[in-house]
DNA sequence: AAATAAATAGTAATAATTACTATTTATTTT
DNA sequence: AAAATAAATAGTAATTATTACTATTTATTT
């Protein structure tokens, strides 16, 4: 991956913040810093960037969302202001601890678990 | 909600289902029981059974499917095929008795939570 | 049977994302 | 350092999922 300085504001911009970007945020903050930046170029770095696993992608919803944070972590999305906020866990006994450790009154738990299925052994 | 035709065909097609149909698998299959059925009328129905409880809206990536199961359960997501096949838990340690009960190798967690952070308290 | 308001079909609009192409630019080779 | 090469870009058009709009139809009430 030769390098760009389009990419490398992209990269920046993911991890200056901790708001989980979109595209469009994204592309409107490098604009401040590349004014002829094209929304095609934010997209296909940002595709590029988790090819290389340097951002992954977090689908709020229907819409996607980026972040710089590669450790294994999941989220609390808040119902009423939409923020992700950023959470680490083993094993653990969910709702329990999150209402302690974040003061986040638990009302919905999703949990989306990939893999393989029987089909394929 | 008055009753409609449309509505009852969308609703049966969900509910004849495992495969969490999107908008569009709902769309070619209720033409074939009303040719006219416009694409709109599927999704303002989909949105008017979920308003009513009677259908939930799953994210799958960027794209929404529906399903008509309304007990609070999860799904394990295929990497291959891209099933999603339910699960019911309680306060398990997931990731073990996945593949005892399903036998479905796990590569990933991903986890929503949501409610109410501590900014609105 | 007539009135009425909700639902529809069909079409246009919007939003997020991807594809395309001629031009630019980082890197390699000479 | 200049020329060659291929990756990356800007700008625009295309695509996909979804929503909005409107005149017409239809379920339900009177």
């Amino acid at each position: 991956m030769r390098y760009s300085q389009q990419r490398e504001v992209i990269f920046n911009l993911i991890q200056s913040t901790k708001i989980h970007p979109t595209a469009d945020w994204i592309y409107s903050n490098a604009k401040t810093q590349i004014p002829k930046i094209s929304l095609g170029t934010v997209y296909r770095n940002l595709k590029q960037l988790e090819r290389d696993k340097l951002i992954t992608t977090i689908y709020d919803g229907n819409i996607a969302r980026y972040d710089s944070n590669m450790e294994k972590h999941d989220h609390l999305k808040c119902n009423i202001c939409g923020d992700l906020i950023d959470i680490y866990k083993n094993n653990i006994d969910v709702s329990k601890t999150i209402l302690r450790d974040f003061n986040f009154k638990v009302s919905d738990i999703e949990m989306t678990i990939s893999g393989t299925c029987k089909k394929h052994t």
